[in-house]
DNA sequence: TTGTATGCGTTATCAT
DNA sequence: ATGATAACGCATACAA
């Protein structure tokens, strides 16, 4: 490994003049600024985060926890696309990012202690369970942190739009003449409690009487809790003439059950999704769903963090909500 | 912050005592051993990694390079399930992962000065083009690296059975009595030409002759490019019976195309996929595909990976090869 | 303009 | 059984 002792041994100058030169301190000769410069590139000098870290108390390095119900969050094309674009943020502002998980080696070590062992300066959180008190205790810590769709207390937080959301896409099924609409939800999450009220205002303000065995609970990413809900809500003897699923991924797992009944979409019932992946505008035929602003999210959270990160002094903490956009696709019949 | 200093004066005893103790050492009586740790959990005190990996030359921490032509590989569902089992396997052994890329901050920072800068312990690569230099430079150093999908000698890599694969394929669509079959390929990567190799050794064993036309370029997970190769397919005089597409959702261009020419799946034509995503056995009809082996091909990666550190001496490169399955499903009818 | 000295938190070696 | 000391690579306050 070549260190900068190797440099200045090979410039005949000092290390601490050759650390300088390379971080462009002002009281170096322009002269051996050069040539410091020169053999390190040379030589193949490349520094080294380790000891940096150690001596400046920086890392430059956020951890990014994202927990859901089952483990794999990454997999879901939503948490991966919000990965992928904090991931594009942190590198182009010089962070690199690291996974904060429990149970490392076998080890039994919190969020919080993980991230602190790693000396974190900031971590991003995407969890299924804020109320997990291992989120709690690191989203409160003094590590800065921003969560995603979820708010602490003087934490800084990314939000998408979820009672926007619901609202828009509600708003746009009644203008096609719906007025018997089914709503299938994920598991109980803060997420899901705005979605539903905003289901239910949404509704309510457009004179909707919405009856409750159109409001069935399913399971978030999962076709066969939504396919089991779909069945219920068929069963009725009064259907609904349109269905708004959870996510599109679920969706596909009511559209099975549809099929299964010889019903076809949007003729013989309306569909609409939630999260607007790529998948569903795909598929045919398309997909009506709200795109949530996943890339701007992570971008977003990446960017604030660091902010916090580099400048405690100014820095506040904010509540910033992400717009998403409505998707029409082709499930959603004119009925009107 | 906590360290071995405030735990040594809490305990009256001396720094290298508290680290002999906490780190399990004999020759520390089982009384102080017992005081320090208990101190040390009274304290909350936690181990600074850093210092640790300056001293030890040791980060207990892995690279993960993940790059793909459009450079948001990681939202593609395959490499996703592998990160997510990389993950789950190095964690388990007590190794944390980074993201290596290209371009830290602005800074012109190749694969291997990135990896050499955070001090990787060794790097796990997945690459859609392993002829970069960036890629060779990293693969051929001194770095333990274990590569995916593609061999560099004398080093480690996890291969899914792509010869293996295609052949159960074809031999597949062949006894349902299809002749003439179609194969949509991707751009033309290491794991292109193996199947493409594959996919014309298997058709002339069987005694199959598949005119040029019936072969045709496309994307990897991208349906516009096997629509648009899915429409040329159909316009040719002698249509196939049966089209194999470069990827699952890739699939899903073709099947627009399909249902745009009032063809129904698998009556009017069969095809077939290739990955075994979950996502191609929610649609209906479930998606004849293969299914690789994502999950071990990203543990075995990480277990062979850090094993490779740990025992450097005993340690041999070698070729794991990770089978897939055949996913029947039903979209290839029997013509028999 | 350059160099010396010190410390970040940890572990390993060698005395005691 | 315990402790003093040095070292990992780097950056900085201060001296020259």
């Amino acid at each position: 490994m070549v260190t900068i002792t190797d440099i200045s041994k090979a410039c005949g100058v000092s290390r601490a003049t050759v650390s300088k030169a390379l971080n462009g301190a002002p009281d170096i000769s322009p002269e051996t600024a050069r040539r410091v410069r020169e053999t390190a590139v040379a030589l193949g000098y490349l520094p080294n985060a380790t000891a940096r870290a150690l001596k400046l108390g920086r890392t430059y390095n956020i951890g990014v926890l994202f927990s859901d119900a089952t483990g794999g969050g990454i997999s879901h094309e939503y948490f991966s696309q919000i990965l992928e674009s904090v991931k594009a943020e942190a590198e182009r502002l010089g962070y690199d990012i690291t996974f904060i998980s429990r149970d490392l080696g076998g080890q039994q070590m919190d969020y919080y202690e993980h991230a602190k062992y790693r000396s974190c300066d900031g971590v991003v959180i995407a969890s299924a369970d804020f109320n997990d008190p291992a989120i709690v205790r690191l989203a409160m810590s003094e590590i800065p942190t921003v969560t995603l769709d979820y708010s602490f207390d003087s934490r800084t937080s990314i939000l998408s739009d979820n009672v926007r959301g619901m609202d828009t896409l509600v708003r746009f099924v009644y203008t096609r003449g719906h007025r018997r609409i089914a709503f299938i939800h994920g598991e109980m999450t803060s997420v899901t409690q705005k979605r539903l009220a905003s289901f239910k205002k949404t509704c309510a303000a457009l004179g909707l009487e919405i009856p409750p065995e159109y409001i069935r609970s399913a399971v978030y990413h999962d076709p066969r809790a939504s396919g089991l809900a779909t069945r219920a809500i068929l069963a009725l003897s009064e259907r609904p003439t349109c269905i708004i699923y959870p996510d599109d991924l679920s969706f596909l797992g009511g559209m099975s059950e549809l099929e299964r009944n010889g019903l076809s979409i949007p003729g013989d019932m309306s569909v609409a999704g939630y999260d607007g992946i790529p998948l569903s505008q795909v598929l045919r035929p398309r997909l009506a769903t709200y795109r949530q602003g996943a890339e701007r999210m992570g971008r977003e959270a990446a960017r604030l963090l660091i902010e916090q990160i580099e400048q405690p002094d100014t820095w506040l903490p904010q509540q910033l909500t992400v717009e998403g956009e409505l998707l029409p696709g082709d499930t959603v019949a004119d009925i009107g």
